[in-house]
DNA sequence: GAATTTTATGAGACATATGTCAATTAATCG
DNA sequence: CGATTAATTGACATATGTCTCATAAAATTC
């Protein structure tokens, strides 16, 4: 329990079983993002959460199912804020743009999530295409736009995110400055077929910073019937 | 022993205690390519090469040190045998997309150690400068020859690795077909700068396949003193 | 505040990994 | 071939991890 403990904050007026299923959650991701999944252990994780060993099992089948639930969240998580911080555009280059410098600000907003989103990303596929599910869509609104010259498939969108992903590991690392989300966008838009000047002015443009923030949840009336 | 086993066919004129380590290694590599650095155990090691668990030690200190002495021998024979596909190649345009096109094609025609390439580049940094040292000169000098319009530095680099990485991966996992490293060319010369139609044309022209070949070394005279 | 239900505990059975070492087997040499 | 050196072995001490379960503690209900 170091950083932030998003999902303990949010679980902080549910009941008792609530609040310490999201303290190992929140163990989990700060452990995973140390040690990476293989390297954990569940022992690690009661330890940081301060529970007893027996406790993880009440809640989690085992390491891999609360790997899944903590990597499933937190992708869902960060692809609303981005969905919400992103409502207001509809010009196809902006949106690109946008969502790439968006995704590395969560990120480095909150690094424990940004590294447990990483880790995953390279091990739940589907999780990557959930991250990225906004994504084809504006490339093909782009395309669309006549601003993309490039034939849209699934190796143009992993190449692309592939890009972006390296992007926020050197953010992480310390490697990268602040402009590292600006300056693979238009790395990207470049490749994608826009002009470089173009690609330039808009992913260099002024973007008011988002961070990571969690609903809060109401007491519950009644029991919870569900752990 | 699964596969090819490179680092035994070397060593196949060698001492004996050259062989078993050569037959340690190649273990490695294929234990390291299915399980990943993490996961792989010293013990599968053993079981792979088919020696006792203590004859491992004899050779090598611990599972660092062997992933090490694996991956560098890897890297440097990569590198080795990409010079040697580019020696005849001045044209900067060429030279990059020939690099990335070489590197798919050489990891692809020995699926282990591409997949142990991989696996090591995420792990060992020094290693990922060695496998593209040669790009940073090439891209220079693409610059110089005016041909490339984007600031070289450490950022692009890593992009640009990312985007190949990404690319090896596919192609490995079966995800992307034998024109993965032409198609990822075709977008790395885009986000350099080359007109999209050079881009294409260069990136899809015809380039006669090479393979990983490893050198026989004649056998000993004198009993070798070294391990 | 006693009874009941929910939640938490940690000892323990089992599994697997590491690294060492005395003993064994194989290879080489005179 | 017998002696000597090189190479290999696998049992063992130690460590770490997983998961279960009988029991204890805490919370809730009546």
């Amino acid at each position: 329990m170091t950083a932030l403990d998003l999902f303990t904050l949010e679980a902080r007026n549910l009941g008792k079983s609530a609040r310490t299923k999201a303290r190992l959650m929140d163990a989990a991701v700060s452990v995973f993002a140390r040690d990476g999944f293989e390297a954990a252990s569940v022992n690690e994780i009661t330890r940081a959460a301060e529970v007893a060993n027996g406790t993880f099992y009440v809640y989690f089948k085992d390491k891999d199912e609360i790997a899944t639930a903590v990597a499933y969240r937190i992708a869902h998580d960060v692809v609303q804020q981005l969905d919400a911080a992103m409502a207001g555009t509809s010009d196809a280059v902006e949106r690109v743009s946008c969502a790439t410098r968006r995704l590395l600000d969560l990120a480095t907003s909150t690094p424990q999530w940004g590294q447990a989103l990483f880790r995953a990303v390279w091990i739940y596929n589907d999780l990557r295409d959930s991250v990225v599910s906004y994504l084809r869509a504006d490339l093909e609104r782009g395309v669309a736009q006549g601003v993309f010259t490039v034939e849209i498939d699934d190796f143009l969108i992993s190449t692309f995110s592939a890009m972006t992903m390296s992007a926020l590991f050197r953010r992480l690392k310390g490697e990268a400055g602040p402009d590292a989300g600006s300056r693979v966008a238009q790395l990207q838009l470049r490749m994608l077929g826009v002009a470089p000047d173009v690609a330039k002015r808009v992913a260099f443009q002024a973007l008011d910073p988002i961070t990571l923030t969690m609903p809060v949840i109401p007491r519950e009336t009644e029991r919870s019937k569900k752990n």
